[in-house]
DNA sequence: TGTACATCAGTGAACGCGCGTTCACTGATGTAC
DNA sequence: TGTACATCAGTGAACGCGCGTTCACTGATGTAC
């Protein structure tokens, strides 16, 4: 079972991006190392040739998780000038389809609660994609007329805003009521970003 | 060891007291039965004389932490004029210390992420505590010249920031890093309710 | 008033289970000769 | 070119542990007589 040289590091990928995946969906405790190690493909024994620990893991499956969000939600909006841009952003943040899919949506709303009860390693992570994130959306404000300051600071305000619509969006038992708490945030966050 | 008729319901009441704080500072899984009960001052096993399930008695915590929580605030804000008992209310949610003893404060930010993979009792206590709470916001709205729906529109809205800002600042390793990101959300918020 | 009994909230040992982690082993393939 | 050996990613049994849950038991006190 000798295999060339990048064959490792592609491995160590795998179970990092379906960490990064099961852990948005079921939270970090929601997830076995022997479940994750077989949604890779691979058993359980091998997970610590990879990573040093669960916990190792996880913190290094949080930044994972805000990349492929991230790559995601890039996809969706290149080449759109910013006011579109943002729009998309927003909308695409607080969709139905965002609600119904953590494992590929922004990893706040579903780990942040378990974050703040992590180590130093995961919240710095957390700290490192979120401060990301809020930077991307401070550049696309940057050009509809605020000044770098403003920008930061109205961005932390939506996206305090839209994580705090999701987070309650996804706890709640009725999909009707759940739809029209993300409806009503996304004509709010739009208005207040100017790009309703 | 027989009691009087009414010991039983206090310690009930006790145990789920217990709960109420140790789910709000640990997560429901951070938190076993038998510590729970040793925290009441009793043994493990007489837990299920009083809750059919664990899973029953995080339901069961759940509202309760939300009643916890809105008789504390309600004390605070008692016998205030709208305006400044709705800014006090903001003020408090958003607190360092509020930040720091989830065990007292609002369940939403410590416990939204797992409620919303958890089954439809838990999720039902939620939102009638979440209902309450946006509730009480608009009434404090409304005297400040919202109309019902605009009221209970915009308090959706505030408590969302809210929600999004606690989350963040509870998950954020840097303490300057974190209180500057409550004090930006409280001026905020302030101002978007009109009592700045 | 005094005694025997019934009650039942609470005790603590025990259970089966899934978890994170360890470790001796496997076996396909690159390398040395 | 052909053969023997070394490598090492991945395997799977085993571990100790804490969990939720069960259950036979305890013993202070209310009640019946």
């Amino acid at each position: 079972m000798r295999y060339d040289s990048s064959h490792k590091d592609q491995t160590r990928d795998r179970i990092l991006g379906e960490a990064a995946a099961a852990i948005r969906q079921h939270g970090t405790r929601g997830v076995s190392v022997a479940q994750l190690m077989a949604n890779a493909g691979l058993t359980h024994g091998g997970f610590y040739a990879h990573f040093g620990s669960k916990d190792e893991l996880v913190a290094e499956a949080i930044l994972r998780a805000f990349d492929d969000s991230r790559a995601l939600s890039i996809s969706r909006i290149e080449g759109k000038p910013p006011a579109e841009g943002l729009a998309m952003l927003i909308d695409g943040y607080l969709s139905d389809r965002a609600r119904d899919m953590p494992e590929r949506a922004c990893p706040i709303p579903s780990l942040a609660g378990e974050v703040a009860r992590m180590g130093p390693r995961a919240r710095e992570r957390f700290e490192e994609g979120l401060t990301r994130l809020r930077g991307r959306i401070a550049g696309l404000l940057v050009p509809l007329g605020h000044d770098a300051a403003a920008a930061e600071g109205l961005a932390g305000s939506l996206l305090a805003e839209m994580i705090g619509a999701m987070t309650v969006a996804r706890a709640l038992p009725d999909a009707a009521a759940s739809s029209a708490v993300l409806a009503d945030a996304r004509a709010r966050v739009k208005a207040r970003a100017g790009v309703a």
